[in-house]
DNA sequence: CGGTTTTGACCCGCGC
DNA sequence: GCGCGGGTCAAAACCG
């Protein structure tokens, strides 16, 4: 998401007020030479001021740079998370605008009636994700909204689809989360950019969707359990559907150290991939789930402190570091949270009965 | 040369 | 029990 959020208009929420925070590390630089040369004048100058106020205008400083640093870090989380929502919504709406033509035109089998249509209803086995008896929007409204479980998302789509919920199996199952990434269609590699590397073990034409789905194992662990499906989207092969299986049990693959705006494509390491990191722009997240993540960002923006804390160069990076994860679990949070979801889907709901003309 | 990708074959669970 | 379909294996090919 890194790139692109500095390219989105300002919000201008930055008031900048007092000292830039962020700049210090780099005004320190030359600051030595100018203490080593008068010292004593900047005591003097300190000494000058009144004596009552110097205490407090020094507290008030200190204030201002702590207050200008916090302003500085929310306005960026809140940029992103701006940013976010709004190709969240966009996306959404054009998922909306599909489906509502999908449904118009079939109301069963909305996957153009192709495949699906010419086997028998009862060919449906694990609904592992998706069947063909609910409107493929209807799927990713769920993994829109309900992203952290989206296991327990198939459920509810099981049970309101009036079939008994005999999905105890899956209560054991590891951890199943969904990211859709969208990704340039001319580009027929399915390699979603996640941060971890990944090694390719298998690739199946499955039935409900005739763009191949690819079978990823973490390759950055030997013993690392997490596995990766990814397929395109059914209805937008714009679309990448990743399904990840299971949790890492290490950390996230540090990035190159060279490029540093390529730290999200893991995977990066095989040379024909190199087609997917020729997006014009980082692919957009539409809806990420990964719980896994969040871990992971915390430890980075604790290195990331660590970095700071040791000062020199990587004050900037580390800073940068910190806002961005700042940002992500801020819009992690966001998505967890209960009430945010009801809003949200309260919101949107309300913008579905604008779009669709007449239903009941 | 080591790691990754490709791809056909095989395994296994589920519905009938 | 059989067939279907998803998931995995493993050998060969590929690549840096």
């Amino acid at each position: 998401m890194d790139p692109w959020i500095s390219s989105q208009p300002s919000l201008s929420l930055d008031l900048h007020v007092g000292l830039p925070t962020l700049g210090l590390g780099r005004h320190q630089a030359p600051l030595p030479v100018a203490a080593l040369a008068k010292p004593k004048v900047l005591v003097e100058e300190n000494f000058l001021q009144p004596l009552k106020k110097e205490p407090e205008v020094a507290a008030l400083e200190t204030e201002l740079q702590r207050m200008s640093e916090e302003n500085r870090r929310l306005a960026e989380a809140l940029t992103s998370v701006a940013a976010k929502y709004d190709a969240l919504r966009s996306q959404y709406t054009e998922m909306v605008a599909s489906a509502a033509v999908h449904t118009t035109t079939t109301t069963n089998n909305p996957s153009s009636g192709s495949e699906g249509a010419s086997v028998s209803p009862s060919r449906k086995r694990k609904t592992s994700e998706t069947s063909m008896d609910t409107p493929p929007a209807a799927h990713h409204h769920q993994h829109l909204h309900l992203g952290t479980s989206p296991a327990s998302a198939a459920d509810q789509m099981e049970c309101t689809s009036g079939e008994p919920c005999k999905r105890i199996r899956e209560e054991h199952k590891p951890k199943v989360s969904k990211l859709y990434v969208h990704a340039d269609p001319s580009d027929l590699s399915l390699v979603v950019k996640d941060g971890y590397q990944w090694r390719k073990y298998g690739q199946k034409v499955t039935k409900d969707n005739p763009c191949p789905r690819a079978y990823f194992r973490c390759s950055f662990a030997p013993a690392c359990p997490v596995k990766k499906k990814v397929q395109r989207s059914a209805d937008d092969n714009t679309i990448l559907v990743a399904t990840y299986e299971g949790e890492h049990n290490h950390v996230q693959p540090p990035p190159a150290p060279s490029s540093q705006q390529q730290q999200h494509d893991g995977s990066s390491s095989a040379g024909k991939n190199a087609a997917v990191t020729k997006l014009p722009s980082p692919p957009r997240q539409v809806a990420a789930v990964a719980p896994h993540h969040t871990q992971l960002h915390q430890q980075q923006q604790q290195e990331a402190v660590a970095a700071m804390g040791a000062g020199g160069e990587a004050v900037g990076a580390a800073a940068e570091m910190i806002r961005r994860n700042l940002a992500e679990q801020m819009a992690m949070t966001l998505t967890r949270d209960p009430s945010f979801k009801a809003a949200l889907v309260s919101a949107l709901s309300g913008r579905i009965l604008e779009l669709s003309p007449t239903k009941d």
